[in-house]
RNA sequence: GCGGAAGUAGCUCAUUUGGUAGAGCGGAAGCCUUCCAAGCUUCAGGUGGCGGGUUCGAGCCCCGUCUUCCGCUCCA
């Protein structure tokens, strides 16, 4: 384990050094878990994009694209269940799982003590009859007072702690009253957390006629709020996916873990619309689907792993997540859910808007079931960063460090390095990028020794470096050195865009 | 959130008990050039995280603060 975590320094400390990730804001200390990414790494990103993009969209005919804004009406988080669910100071029992609003805990609790002064009063009412003197007897009685008394200190300490948001107080508090689950009956609790999950900003530029908005917790909600929109323009018929790629953010209460949880975060996802009752078929095709994608990357399969959700989130009927194994262990890195009518069915609640569809062969009229598969991008990133980077020892004794990217995702494709700086090598390698550069995404290097350039490159992960030599300005042949092999092999000039276009495309 | 450790050049680190900062690697320019790091020359780069205190004098001592790392906690 020490040297996984080792590793994934390690693997951090690769990407800054090579351009890859920085840490936001870093001259002023940084922005804890938000990342920027560098020259290499948005190449890496955007090609990851464009691989998902094409797998996606290009390769169904049934599915589109859409790319919904990041703000939406409020209503949408309402009816989304999101504005609900994350806005309350909460805390779980660890032995029933439950989950509470720990403000409700407590004002039950002071319920409690309150109802058990009126006990206290209504028995000593039968007990003296005519004679009993209420308000004496709830100045003087000594039980009563010492509740009285309780209730008070709890309002005095719960109440500024909620102001000031201190949750730890809280839960101190509860811990001290003995509060007790009611379902597994133990005090067993976890933290006490604000669920104040999504960002908020205002809109509208004048403040009283300010209206708070949210930064999007996830993208889904924009797909499902176009649902109408997609599928009516581009004359869509069930089943059929709208995909989307986009930022989405998240308060994260501890995040700490590199581009695995971020607060600002991109998610490429698909929703698919199917007819009631075929959702499981769905959901078991997109699952398999979703595991080919990854192991098409090239990674080994061993690295994957399917982790089946018992607990369901509130929309969903099945759910399962592929998980990687990355340096910090097995991680989800895509989920796919089957999220029933549950998006449609709140929207065309909330909105008063039909969000149905009209099924010709069925003759019928329905709110369509939805497939969700959704992949983190920053976390596909991650997986194939921490995948490809290896050090080497080899024969010669000599280390290297290289990132075996595959070729089809690499940041540069080709380098192109004449061997020495002189003799007319760097004017005609200059000609040859010039014929690649429309093409691939390429890279010149004369500065430095071949072989220190050609350990850079290692580093960068790129796959293919062309090296123009003597003999090329005698028979226009460059050699060509794999990355991960190290060997070379001598081509035509005129043939490189061809062995370029079959290698890069494996 | 709690506890522990650390913050000196892009990176890794040094500076013996306080006397106004150095190395290696890396980077840039040039030389040489035999296709796989470590040949030669030159140069750039640090208000020692930030703020305050003690002292004639602080990177080194004290206090505060921020950040990072580790452990625990937590994790749609």
């Amino acid at each position: 384990m020490a040297s996984n975590e080792e590793l994934f320094r390690k693997i951090i400390a690769h990407a800054k050094e090579y351009g890859f990730v920085f840490p936001s804001s870093e001259i002023y200390d940084g922005l804890s878990a938000v990342y920027d990414y560098g020259p290499f790494g948005v190449e890496l990103k955007n090609n990851i994009k464009e691989y998902w993009w094409k797998s996606m969209v290009q390769y169904h005919e049934n599915i589109v694209g859409l790319d919904a804004a990041i703000f939406m009406h409020p209503a949408v988080w309402k009816a989304s269940g999101h504005v609900d669910a994350f806005n309350d100071p909460m805390i779980d029992n660890k032995d029933s799982k439950k989950r509470y609003r720990a403000d409700v805990l407590v004002e039950d609790f002071i319920l409690k003590l309150e109802d058990k002064i009126e006990k206290e009063a209504e028995k000593a009412a039968k007990r003296f009859g005519d004679t009993f003197d209420g308000k004496m007897f709830r100045e003087t009685n000594p039980r009563v007072l010492e509740n009285l008394q309780k209730i008070q200190e709890i309002k005095q300490r719960f109440y500024p702690a909620l102001e000031r948001n201190d949750l730890a107080d809280v839960k101190l508090l509860i811990e001290e009253l003995g509060i007790v689950c009611p379902i597994s009956g133990s005090r067993n609790w976890t933290e006490v957390r604000q669920f104040n999950l999504m960002f908020s900003t205002q809109m509208g530029s004048v403040n009283e006629d300010a209206n708070t908005i949210f930064l999007r917790p996830e993208t889904a909600q924009g797909i499902f709020v176009n649902f109408l929109n997609v599928q009516k323009s581009a004359r869509m018929k069930i089943p059929f996916g709208i995909a989307q790629i986009g930022k989405a953010f998240r308060n994260e209460i501890v995040a700490r873990q590199f581009l695995f949880r971020m607060r600002e975060f991109e998610q490429m996802e698909m929703q698919y619309f199917v007819r009631p009752g075929e959702e499981m078929k769905w959901y078991s095709y997109w699952k398999d689907e979703r595991m080919k994608w990854h192991l098409s990357l090239g990674i080994p399969a061993e690295k994957y792993r399917f982790h089946d959700h018992d607990k369901l989130a509130h929309y969903a009927n099945a759910a399962a997540d592929i998980e990687f194994e990355f340096p910090i262990g097995f991680k989800e890195i895509e989920g796919i859910h089957s999220r029933t009518n549950f998006d449609l069915g709140a929207h065309q609640e909330y909105s008063g808007k039909k969000m149905q569809y009209f099924d010709q062969e069925l003759d019928e009229r329905y709110v369509p079931y939805v497939v969700e598969t959704s992949i983190g991008l920053d976390r596909t990133f991650l997986a194939v960063l921490s995948n490809a980077y290896r050090e080497e020892k080899l024969d010669d004794g000599s280390e290297r460090v290289v990132l075996g990217i595959p070729a089809r995702l690499a940041p540069i494709k080709v380098a192109i390095l004449p061997l020495i700086k002189k003799d007319g090598l760097p004017e005609k390698a200059r000609e040859l990028m010039d014929t690649l550069k429309y093409d691939y995404r390429c890279f010149y290097e004369e500065k430095d020794t071949i072989g220190r350039r050609y350990r850079r490159m290692d580093a960068l992960g790129t796959p293919y470096c062309l090296t123009v030599d003597h003999q090329t300005l005698k028979d226009d042949t460059v050699t060509i050195r794999d990355r991960d092999t190290m060997k070379q092999e001598r081509i035509r000039i005129t043939d490189v865009s061809i062995v370029l276009r079959e290698k890069v495309a494996k």
